[in-house]
DNA sequence: AAATATTTCGTTATATTATAACACTACCTT
DNA sequence: AAGGTAGTGTTATAATATAACGAAATATTT
């Protein structure tokens, strides 16, 4: 057994709530700068508790953005993550299409062997940039 | 027009070049040790031979591993890229499969628009790390 | 409750990845 | 030859991420 008392710790509810409050994909430096009133102020800290979060699947990290978002909830999939990304903005959000996640899921390499887990990063241009 | 020659640059066929050796994703730094004694001494020199070799299509970036892949010239969609990653060796693969990159490239949001690329990660366990 | 193990914390230093800026060169186009 | 574009070499620095270590807090066992 682990941790009887399931929940997260002071810093890791502070660098989820700056996340959660974020419209965009956040950068590490960018929660540093802004929780260092909180009392975070080294990077490790911060980088500690993403590592828990996205652990626990409340934040997800964007690779081509080197940011870091809240899971919207939705997660269809456990181990797998779909993104839209406005290559303009940077504006990001998670996709729940059941369909595209279990054709994703269910993909088989050449040798019928499944894969553990999956990200996929659509790019466009989002409502507000095409305006 | 253009670059009526539409080759690529000294500098730029050394980096290919020792992609195309590797048999996994080499990072930035990686290739700059291994061919400084070619001449190029500098990060920047590397940054920007991978940028024009990325912008044709000869090199893929591994987002999630900040690593460089030589494109094995079976992409299906020119703007999509499909990579298979052994979780515990990093070993990557490009993947060719015409039903998932269709599958992907007709994949529309909400508002039945479509996206103008994507990138897909999806991570394993290769062979020689079952045995 | 006390002892032990585990996890988190704060901190300093450093590693890794990537780009800015600038003067200069090579080549293509007219 | 003149002008434009892309590439070069170089120095410096920005941005992203982790190693290491001892102290503090928390959980588990005795
Ligand atoms: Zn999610
Ligand atoms: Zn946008
Ligand atoms: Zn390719
Ligand atoms: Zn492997």
């Amino acid at each position: 057994m682990k941790n009887k008392k399931n929940e997260l710790t002071k810093n890791q509810k502070i660098v989820l709530d700056f996340i959660q409050k974020s419209n965009k994909p956040v950068k590490a430096y960018s929660i540093l700068s802004n929780v260092s009133k909180k009392g975070l102020k080294a990077p490790p800290q911060v980088y500690r508790a993403l590592e828990k979060l996205i652990e626990v699947g409340e934040v997800h990290k964007i690779e081509s953005l080197n940011s870091f978002v809240a899971c919207n909830s939705k997660c269809i999939e456990p181990n797998g993550t779909i993104f839209s990304i406005c290559k303009s903005c940077d504006q990001t959000t998670e996709v729940s299409n059941a369909d595209l996640a279990k054709f994703l899921s269910d993909f088989k390499d050449m040798n019928g062997t499944q894969f553990s887990g999956f990200n996929l990063e659509l790019f466009g241009t989002c409502k507000s940039c095409k305006a």
